[in-house]
DNA sequence: GCCGTTTTCGGCCCGACTGTTTTCAGTCG
């Protein structure tokens, strides 16, 4: 798809207006397009096939000749023609915290600066001093900014930030009295990485809160303090924003502080057009407010059905909300067992007996034992003797009764570059659950990496296929593949589709997750554990799969071992 | 440049916080 580069080249426009100074709304009128294509749920190429894309809010006709201009020739010429005139970085420039377009416009008029470099130039020279609405503190901001630039300033994984997120509430918790406590933002939204944290409390002492909140031991430094907001940024270079609210209006707050920005801005508007007022403090008709102190009231009262956090991207959630059609997401209730593990037999770091017994405890009604084979020499992958070996391992341990749990026979099978699988179809002939990923030859092209993976879904004992993209999250992007082919290959021969929970895979991504299931495709959710405790990494998966709007009978591993096998016949 | 159960012209989401201001602009979410 691409809607991102798109978005980024308008989003380029509007700034590079903005500097060139010569009408103050076209800026807004481009931004706010890039935003919506950003956020636009289906591909924009097929919206423009389709002729349709003056009907996204934001784009008439204009911007739709230009999008069309993008998807023919890669470019805009009208950017082209802005980047000639004024050659500014916009990207480069704006990742620093602190600097917008007026800035960028600020610097250039004032010091011809373009990038990160003529920027710490004339920093360094002291050039800044002197220039309008530039104090002291702010010149310090952007010094601080462009170190924090420079040092790499990333994303952190949801399971980190969760993690850390805990930590930090049990504290808030434990130090003074609170009445209601909630995190929000993208971490409620489960997003697979989020920039920073996001906290709202009630408190019958807010100023006490935010002085616990700015002694927190793993504090690093505190970058803003006020009545309502209290930001820091912990030692891990994570920022956490705090926000103290008051009771009639917490409802309110939860909701506008999970955002997303584009779902938020859609509530807004359809109170407006119920001749109501939506912000951070409730619902209001003139000066009443109608509703405010529990989230859900918002929603009722905007004629909306209660919307899952995570469904809240404005993809289409509330045009289904309107028609009460929010899927029942899964949950991790309702998950029954495990299709994707390991043991020390490859890569894995415990024995099968007790990956069993973790499972046991997890009170999971089956664990799929997953080992690699022989193609993975890294991981010690099992050839076909070593896999028979396994298999009267597995009928022994059953047979014996020991463990209350059915431990199935599996393997994740290479797929070679040839998109031929490594093992045997006599020995995967014997095989309960093949999952097959793609581990090595990560590079090839698009048309032969999905040609590959095309051809291992069309063997007889191929059932799911491992994190269909292979990418590690903040590390590689993934295989390029085109899945619209590999969902219609998979349908085809009944191939189930992983959401690994693994925290750096998540994969499928969200918006695959919804494409696969939009194709007739089921899902797996699997943790793909290495160590016992990994088996508990179930819920990410779950997280993920509710952002894709899967429901529990999507979800092939929500059902009794009587009832799945035979939804993996091919 | 976009958009309209007030409008095809004349407006453009909303509020907190900061810094540099003596009343507000810019950024952020």
């Amino acid at each position: 798809m691409k809607n991102q580069e798109i978005a980024r080249a308008l989003h380029e426009i509007s700034v590079l207006l903005e500097v060139e100074g010569k009408d103050k709304f076209k800026p807004r009128a481009y931004a706010r397009a890039a935003r919506s294509i950003e956020s636009l749920g289906e591909d924009v190429e097929a919206v423009a096939r389709r002729g349709e894309l003056e009907s996204i809010p934001g784009i008439g006709k204009a911007i739709a000749k230009k999008i069309e201009e993008y998807l023919d020739t890669g470019t805009i010429s009208h950017l082209e023609k802005l980047r000639k005139q004024i050659p500014i970085k916009v990207t480069e420039l704006e990742s620093i915290p602190g600097v917008g377009p007026k800035t960028i416009k600020l610097l250039y008029d004032n010091l011809k600066i373009t990038d990160l470099e003529s920027l710490e130039e004339a920093l360094n020279a002291g050039k800044l001093e002197g220039l309008p609405r530039l104090g002291a503190k702010s010149i310090a901001q952007i010094a601080e900014g462009i170190s924090l630039v420079r040092g790499g300033m990333s994303r952190t994984l949801l399971a980190e930030a969760m993690d850390v997120a805990s930590r930090l509430v049990e504290y808030l918790k434990q130090s003074v009295s609170i009445t209601q406590i909630d995190v929000a933002g993208s971490l409620r939204r489960r997003r697979e990485t989020v920039g920073d944290i996001d906290i709202l409390v009630n408190s019958p002492s807010p100023e006490q809160v935010a002085a616990a909140f700015v002694s927190y031991p793993e504090i690093g430094e505190v970058i803003v303090k006020g009545d309502t907001k209290v930001s820091i940024r912990l030692k891990s270079r994570l920022q956490v924003d705090l926000r103290l609210l008051p009771a009639e209006s917490y409802g309110a707050g939860l909701q506008y502080f999970t955002g997303s920005k584009d779902h938020n801005v859609r509530l807004r508007a359809l109170a407006q057009q119920k001749k109501l007022k939506l912000n951070e403090y409730g619902l209001f008709r003139g000066d009443t407010a109608i509703a405010g102190r529990h989230e859900e009231d918002i929603y009722d009262q905007l004629g909306l059905q209660f919307i899952p956090p995570e469904l809240r991207e404005d993809h289409g959630e509330v045009e289904a909300a309107q028609a009460d059609q929010i899927p029942a997401l899964v949950e991790l209730s309702d998950i029954r067992g495990d299709l994707h593990s390991h043991t020390d037999q490859t890569d894995g770091s415990n024995t099968l007996e007790e990956m069993i017994e973790a499972a046991v405890q997890l009170g999971h009604e089956y664990l799929c034992v997953s080992d690699h084979t022989k193609n993975l020499t890294v991981a010690n992958g099992m050839d076909e003797s070593r896999i028979l070996k396994r298999i009267d391992e597995i009928d022994e341990i059953n047979n014996s009764g020991r463990w209350p749990i059915r431990v199935l026979k599996g393997a994740e099978v290479d797929i070679l570059p040839n998109g031929e699988l490594d093992i045997d179809d006599s020995v995967l002939s014997q095989l309960e659950v093949v999952t097959v990923s793609v581990h090595t030859m990560m590079r090839m092209d698009r048309a032969a990496m999905t040609e590959r993976v095309c051809t291992a879904l069309e063997s007889k004992y191929a059932h799911i296929l491992g994190h269909p993209t292979g990418r590690l999250l903040l590390k590689r992007p993934g295989i390029d593949i085109d899945l619209e082919d590999v969902f219609e290959v998979a349908k085809k021969n009944n191939v189930v589709m992983e959401v690994n929970s693994y925290p750096q895979r998540l994969d499928l991504d969200a918006g695959n997750i919804r494409l696969a299931l939009r194709s007739g495709l089921k899902i797996a959710i699997n943790t793909d554990a290495h160590k016992t405790f990994e088996l508990d990494n179930m819920r990410y998966g779950i997280f993920q799969a509710r952002r894709g709007w899967a429901t529990a009978s999507d979800v092939i591993n929500t059902r009794s071992v009587k009832d799945l096998l035979p939804l993996l016949k091919k």
